[in-house]
DNA sequence: CCATGATGGTATACGCAGTACACCTCGCGG
DNA sequence: CCGCGAGGTGTACTGCGTATACCATCATGG
């Protein structure tokens, strides 16, 4: 088996450290000594440590850009949503700070609603914005703006996910999983009478 | 006119180059020089940065829960629903530093939802736990959890927020500001068909 | 075959953080 | 008058990102 060339066992060292203690935790004396090299020599691979932490994160957002679409979930529209939602969950809980790291604190280079958005590769906002033209064309969802739709879903789990990761919400993850159903369940249905 | 006393002095300066600058610019060194003092003399009055924040964040915090009751809202119930949100936006969108200390980078004492939720002192979210109360007993609103139903609203919204300062939303504040308001109207009414 | 230069490593050092520590210097109550 | 506490200072230590200079290895072209 080869050994990964060094500008990779870099960033898997920083990407490791996120995962397990979040970005502040990442510093380049940290990294080099994880790798087993002095601090220096990690310049000679990324010139800088805002560089290594944007390749970690295109490199953790190409991971999750592949990962996302491969589940085929089954069952009624509301079903499929919930379920989509459900693996955004599994990733916002499972990887806080990774989580944190690429949806709030970096704002460089970020995709810009609704340009961005449309398109492939902005999961899994993209896979819900299928599944939302799906539900237009067949009955569940009124006609409206499928971007705009979409992104009053995802706002909320964004929201709520924020909320439960500043331990601004008092509920164990099961607990907080089904607020996240309720909340979207809300949303399709309208709160109104 | 009396001279404030040198500690607030030093937090009116912290909470200044908060708010125009964030929270990382807000050094001890940097305050201290704002002051007028040297650096170690800020803590004769706070032990710490984070004290010194923790001040600056408690004191917004309350400045903000007496300004927030003060606006008596006219119109319709969804009138009255949109302009607290209107409220909510005049903060995030015309203190935005100071919105993202507040809102999403401290996490300690943090209030948690349902039980802090519930009484005074979460604004604007009491007030508009109020307001889904009255939309439930006069008509507008379905009978459900009333807490549950103002957090879909609330973290809607702040979920947008964050998309907007993370400058992840290609609108103007008056876009945006509609973008927010359409969203809260689909959650009232509902998506589905 | 050897000089050359790229490649990737090192130690050292600078500036800027937070803050521990020792010191000073008042004004005031005993 | 004395002491003492409140509030101020300068100095210094640690950890950070990173600039700089230096060094070893090795492939390559004259």
């Amino acid at each position: 088996m080869t050994v990964p060339p060094t500008a990779r066992r870099i960033a898997e060292a920083a990407r490791t450290i996120l995962v397990n203690e979040g970005a502040a935790a990442v510093t380049m004396r940290r990294v080099a000594d994880v790798v087993g090299l002095s601090p220096m020599a990690t310049y000679k691979h990324y010139p800088s440590r805002q560089v290594l932490l944007d390749t970690v994160a295109d490199d953790a957002f190409r991971e999750l850009t592949a990962s996302w679409g491969t589940r085929v979930p089954d069952g009624s529209w509301e079903d499929r949503t919930l379920g989509l939602m459900h693996d955004f969950l599994d990733f916002a809980l499972g990887r806080p700070h990774l989580y944190r790291f690429l949806m709030t604190d970096r704002r460089e280079r970020a995709r810009r609603f609704p340009d961005d958005f449309a398109g492939r590769g902005a999961p899994p906002f993209s896979l819900l914005v299928v599944l939302v033209g799906e539900g237009m064309r067949a009955g569940p969802l009124r006609e409206d703006d499928p971007l705009e739709v979409t992104l009053a879903l995802t706002s909320s789990v964004q929201g709520l996910v924020e909320l439960y990761l500043g331990g601004r919400i008092g509920l164990d993850e099961a607990g907080f999983r089904g607020l996240c159903e309720r909340t979207v369940r809300r949303i399709l249905h309208g709160i109104g009478a």
